[in-house]
RNA sequence: UGGGGCAUGGUGCAAUGGCAGCACACCAGCCUUUGGAGCUGUGGAUCUUGGUUCGAAUCCAGGUGCCCCAGCCA
């Protein structure tokens, strides 16, 4: 077992209804082996949302010594595409997820026909002709039973007939539709008659121009979960009402019946998950595309600096049950800092840069000053960091008047240069506008690495960039895409909560550990935040992107 | 007004007839060469009404609120 692999079961409790019930199942012996499946469709990206389900189906399989099988949904040929196949593994592997094998709803197109047939024969489905229009008008409603269509009763020989000749292509798309017998004046719709083939001259992406009919989700889902021997289809909550469609096939075929199980989806505020949602974001260029690092997605999160053990994390404390749930981003958040302060290097960067002079060192003068890699590990090490006469320091550190509470940089007031030595304010320079534009210090040689000899006490430190040294960079600054913690909420539509501050970009300088960092590396700037780097960098300007900020009890005093 | 489901601090999840707890968030303090991290502490919840019981978040009955379902999407 892989390190990763002994973190997830460690960290999961099996405590969940799910887990009771899987559990259960194995102790009274309706199965004695657990094996679950991951239904994506092949349409889109992985988000977020999806983890909390990879996860549960993942693990319910593994803590029961069974296996997890990838069954890509793919029976809609006008929407499914194999780049999307591709995609959707990688961010399943990033994860750490492993899966027994890959198969396709497709793979079983063959048989699933051959079982359609025997539902036929033994006069539990037919073929309807009614078009679409009448189809809906004698569903019925929720408070009012449907119609029987005229071609219900249909004989079999006739209803065999013509599911072959649907099959041959003879038929226009949408011409017919082949029906399961149940009832019509069932009080849960799904039960009134549902379709289980249509009819779309479409070529699938693995089957190519082989089928003219191509079964709906109902009619696929379970019958493939059977086939493939899954004892548990694990499924959102959407699917309650066709628990009983998805057992009234399994009994009518007589096969092996797995268990469908249905919990909560991951939801989460400041953001949307939903495909289409999604789809737009990207199409209207609201964000750079898939992978721009502000949406929910999975090679987002990976480009913005998220750790595949932080979302991990973050969905084992979500936890699973049947409440509708929206989980605070400030939990996902507040996992990664954890995971990141615990194993990224730390560095320092200026990203809004002021200009010190320090007038008592000497002009030429270089010094290389030991900085710790990481204080939570101390087998980092150190490094040397440079320091000379003319610095940047954060804006954010110096103040002309100090408001209350302030405790860094102003006229008359002494710091410490983290790593440096204790300089202190002596007066400004402005430009015309009255902007402050160089601020001049002394320090005092004594405090050489940061402490005083005689003791003296600061009570800030700050950090900052050697001006001849300091490396420029890109620094992308993100904040939440949205403003409102349901953009989806009321009817104004979740584009016009857009965040307009969810990007700044910065250009600021970073010490020269950072000059040409590797692709995807991922620092804390000291007192800033988590960073990654981004595959836009170059050779000569590194880009950084924001993953999390550092938590920021000044931000919060000086709001009050 | 049909059917299916769900109600526990601000958020998410526990407690499976026996002291309502955990995490995040919030607030206060300690510590600190990151106003980070860490440590300590405070406040705050069982939808409602009734019943059963020595004892109810849990069992029963009624009520209320919210979510899902009328694709030839999944």
């Amino acid at each position: 077992m892989s390190p990763e692999e002994e973190i997830i079961l460690k960290d999961s409790k099996p405590t969940d209804f799910i887990r009771e019930a899987v559990a259960e199942d194995l102790k009274n012996g309706r199965f004695k082996n657990v094996r679950t499946r991951l239904p994506p469709e092949p349409n889109g990206y992985l988000h977020i949302g999806h983890v909390k389900a990879f996860m549960i189906d993942y693990l319910v399989a593994k803590e029961n010594g069974g296996e997890l099988i990838l069954r890509f949904d793919d029976t809609n040929p006008t929407k499914e595409e194999t780049e999307f196949v591709e995609a959707i593994e990688e961010d399943a592997r990033w994860l750490g997820i492993k899966w027994a094998k890959v198969t396709f709803a497709s793979d079983y197109f063959d048989e699933l026909y051959e079982w359609a047939k025997k539902l036929v024969l033994a006069g539990k489905a037919y073929v309807d002709d009614q078009t679409q229009e009448e189809v809906i008008a004698n569903r019925g409603t929720l408070t009012e039973p449907g119609k029987n269509s005229p071609y219900r009763d249909r004989d079999v020989e006739e209803n065999m007939d013509l599911l072959e000749r649907m099959k041959d292509g003879e038929f226009p798309a949408g011409a017919r539709i082949l029906r399961a017998k149940i009832d019509m004046a069932h009080p849960n719709i799904n039960m009134r008659d549902p379709a289980m083939y249509r009819i779309l001259h479409e070529p699938h992406h693995r089957t190519g121009d082989k089928w003219k009919i191509y079964p709906l989700y109902d009619w696929s889902h379970g019958q493939n979960d059977s086939m493939e021997g899954v004892t548990h289809s694990l499924c959102s909550l959407e699917y309650e009402n066709h628990r009983p469609l998805y057992e009234w096939f399994l009994d009518q075929l007589n096969v092996f019946k797995p268990r469908q199980i249905e919990f909560a989806r991951l939801n989460m505020n400041y953001t949307v998950m939903h495909k289409r949602k999604l789809r737009r974001l990207v199409e209207e260029n609201h964000v750079s595309g898939w992978d721009d690092p502000r949406m929910p997605t999975l090679r987002a999160m990976r480009r913005r600096g998220y750790t595949a053990e932080a979302i991990l994390d973050f969905i084992n404390r979500v936890g699973v049950a049947k409440n509708y749930s929206v989980s605070d981003v400030a939990l996902l958040e507040s996992c990664v800092r954890e995971d990141l302060n615990k194993n990224s290097l730390r560095r320092m960067a200026v990203l809004k840069p002021l200009k010190v002079v320090i007038d008592n060192y000497p002009e030429d003068q270089t010094e290389e000053m030991d900085a710790i890699n990481n204080p939570e590990y101390p087998n980092a090490g150190t490094r040397q960091v440079p320091f000379s006469k003319v610095i940047y320091i954060e804006q954010d550190d110096f103040r002309e008047t100090p408001p209350p509470k302030y405790y860094r940089l102003f006229p008359g007031n002494e710091v410490r240069l983290r790593y440096a030595y204790f300089i202190k304010c002596t007066h400004v320079v402005k430009d015309d506008k009255g902007e402050v534009i160089e601020v001049h210090a002394t320090y005092d040689p004594a405090t050489q690495g940061g402490s005083a000899s005689d003791g003296r006490k600061v009570k800030s430190t700050i950090h900052w960039v050697s001006a001849k040294h300091a490396k420029e960079a890109e620094i992308r600054m993100y904040d939440r895409l949205f403003t409102k913690e349901d953009p989806e909420e009321g009817d104004e539509g979740f584009l016009n909560c857009l965040n307009p501050n969810s990007l700044e970009i910065l250009t600021g300088f970073v010490e020269p550990h950072l000059a040409s960092p590797e692709i995807g590396s991922r620092f804390q700037f000291e007192r800033l935040g988590y960073f990654c780097v981004d595959k836009d960098s170059t050779k000569e300007k590194p880009v950084f992107n924001l993953t999390v900020n550092l938590k920021d009890t000044w931000t919060k005093i000086e709001k009050r």
